[in-house]
Parts: structure tokens; sequence; C-alpha cells
DNA sequence: TGTACATCAGTGAACGCGCGTTCACTGATGTAC
DNA sequence: TGTACATCAGTGAACGCGCGTTCACTGATGTAC
């Protein structure tokens, strides 16, 4: 067990007028954070200010209270979720079978490879008290809308060239959405379970309806 | 916000040689606090204490720390869980496809009606630093065993009775299992999102690889 | 050009709190003689 | 039958800790005149 959040010594005050970048700091010191441990439970705003390099008062020129700034490195991490789908999806050529295991892949690399932020985008880790912080309900509904909304479009590609049957597109999405999330989940809670070698498969092909390639 | 933990006043001392029965208890009120809250983090070993009505270094006659309190709620949460998936299923009557529906809506009913059990069993809340604490690995892994096994009896009765078609019943439970668990979790994570309506038979339906009634 | 002042980025010390854990203890109940 | 003693269930006070948050501040940099 290292010592998790041991200072940045280098750190030096920002120009006038580019305060500003102790917010970005902040954001990408809690997300490493995240993805270091296990739980989730050791990223809070003190071990953030250490991570950052700088006291903890500091926190509060830039965000209003501790969940708050949980929900910056959410939103954040929703973004880059999409923008990974995205771009596996434009890099895997015409085909659209296999444009939609593209994405549904990357979403498996992105939990894998993100497992703090993963577990923090789709609960489990944090759970905002809404009564009490500055964070508002409406600011984590939907954010993983998005990224559903590219995987819908990918199976319905399928639909539409004949190679997934399956008679509600949309449903069929979130049904596979579902089943990626399981695994993604699952997977980074018990290592050791002795998976099938080609359970993501499994699940997608039946969950999207592919036909047999 | 009512005050979550406020303690059992009632409570009296155990007779002499039935000790024992305050473990129960505190393994109880720490089933309670984790399915009133949220997030988990305020069941502590001195809430739980509070909420068995009794003091903290009371604990210690029972458990050596605090991860073992857990430990023994998930332990006693997944016998629940087979149980109530065994009960289900017996009490389904004898066509195979009944009897796999039975089983994976009392799996997703155990997930609504204990939640916070659900996500401890099935992590995101609780992950015990085995490093650092009386928990060992061996205590954690497999805890789910029998009730995926009890998945894969019923999907293979299926398979063998001719109304699933599926090469590798096997796989195919544990693709359903993960397709259960992705539903169940996000369904307590989000409840405000806009589920299909017919989204867990359509899962179900998919990933057993049920033919049409 | 000099200088007073406003603004800005960030700090140090302190607060009250609940936490897990420890220690020596209390007081009731059973048991040996 | 009485009594000394051991065992048992559980307690009260205290410990050190890290937490989120507050407050008044410091010292550098820009700006108005």
């Amino acid at each position: 067990m290292p010592a998790p959040a041991s200072p940045r010594p280098t750190r030096t005050r920002n120009p006038r007028g580019e305060g500003g970048r102790l917010r970005d700091d902040i954001v990408a010191a809690a997300t490493e954070l995240l993805d270091e441990s296990s739980d989730g439970s050791s990223v809070t705003l003190r071990s953030i200010a250490r991570r950052a390099g700088v006291a903890a008062p500091s926190i509060y020129r830039h965000f209003p209270d501790q969940p708050s700034i949980m929900l910056a490195v959410v939103q954040q991490a929703f973004a880059m979720l999409e923008a990974e789908l995205r771009s596996a999806r434009d890099a895997a050529g015409s085909d659209v079978r296999g444009r939609l295991l593209a994405i549904c892949n990357a979403y498996l690399d992105f939990a894998h490879n993100h497992p703090g932020r993963y577990r923090t985008m789709f609960g489990g880790v944090w759970m905002p008290d809404l009564s009490d912080s500055s964070v508002i309900e409406g600011d984590v509904s939907l954010l993983s809308g998005p990224s559903l909304a590219l995987l819908a479009g990918a199976l319905d590609d399928c639909v539409r060239a004949g190679c997934a049957t399956g008679n509600d597109p949309a449903a069929d999405a979130v049904a596979l959405w579902l089943g990626l999330h399981g695994l993604a989940h699952q997977r980074l809670m018990t290592v050791a379970f002795p998976w099938p070698a080609d359970i993501a498969e499994r699940l997608i092909t039946a969950l999207a309806h592919l036909k047999d390639a």
C-alpha cells in the first residue's frame, strides 16, 4: 500500500488570470486517485488537494463542495467514453457489423482501462446525496445518453443492413448496453471468476440478435 | 433524512451462555442499515452498534474488525438469494421455461427488494481491503456459485427439453447472469431512466436463446 | 515615471465531528467446595 | 446451605486520526492616476 496521495511538490502558483487551471488540475488529481483506488472512499477532498499539490482550502476557489468535484470528474469521463466509442466506430471501416462490435469492445475496454472512473460513472462508488450537496438531479441523469445513442445507431444500421434481426432496435440497444454493463462491472469486481473465453462475443451476439457471420 | 441509526432502547442483556445472539443482532442491524442507505458509507461499526442498541466495543466480542461484519452480512445474503431462487423455481411448476423465467424474475426481485445488500454482494459498495483486514480472499470469491449453478441447471433443462437453443449452456448461463446483473444493478442506480417496459423479458429471451413461446 | 490601490491565487491554523479501536471496568450468574 | 471464585455479557471513557469546512491572511501582479 504505497502512500496514495503524496503531494506534487513541483507545483507553482498559476499566473494571474489563469487561476482556472487549478480547476483542471483538481479534476485530474481526483481522476487519478479514483483509478488508483479500489473502493473510492480514499478519494477525499483532502487527498485530492494533496495529489494536486495544493492546500485543501484552495479547492473552494473552484468547487463549492466535495460532491461537485466528483460530478466534474464524471462529466469529463462520460465525454471521454463517448469520444472513445465514436473513434472506435469510425476506425472500424464501413461494415456495419464490425462497427457495432468495435463500439462494444471499446466500451468494455474503457471499463477495463479506467475501473475507478467506470464504477463512479455507473454507480456503486459515488452516489451523491442530492439533498445535501450542490449537485442537482439533472446533472446526474442522462449523462450516458450520447453513448447509448451511438450504440443504438450502430445496432439500427445492422438491422437495416439485414445482419441483425430484432423488432425494436432502440429497446434492443438498451438490452445490449445492460449486458455490456453487467460484464464490464462484474469483471471489475471479481477478477478471479472463471469467465468463459468468448463471454463478450456471446453476450453481444445474443443481445444484438446478430445473424451468424 | 431521518436519524438513520437511532438506538434500540429496549435491548436487554442476553442470558449467560447465549451471548452469541448479539452476533445475529449485529448482522441484522448491519443488514437493515445497508438496505436503508443509498451509498453504504453510513454503515459503520458505530452506526451498527447504535442500531443494535449496544455500545460500540461490544462488537469486538463477536467480530475481529469492521470488514468481517460485512462479510457475515454478505454470506447471509448470498444464502438468502440462493434460497429465494430455489423456492421460486420449485413454486413454478414443471414447465422448464416457466422455471427458468421464475428464477430470473426472483433474481431481479431480490435486487429490487434488497438494494443495499445487492450492491454490497456484487460490488461497488463494499470492497474489503484484503491486505488490511481479517477478511481473506477465499471468503469473497465463489459466494455466488450456488445461485449461478441453479440458473445454469434451469437453462440446461430448457435446452434439453428443446425450448432453448444454445451450444454451451454453462457459458450461456454466465451470459444470462451478467445480463440480469446489468439490469438489476443499473435499475438500482438510475431509477429515472426510461426503461423499455419489456426490458427484462427481452434480455432473458435473447440471452437464454429461448424459442418463441 | 512613481505610487497607491485593487485584484488575484493560494495558504495556515483552527473548528467540530464521527470514525475504529483500546483499555480497564462492572455487575450478574453460574460453579466448586 | 453458605460462600468464595470464575466466567460471562456488555460498558464508559478515552486515544489518535482524517475528514469537510471556515476564517483571516499573504504576497505577487496588474491598473488608475
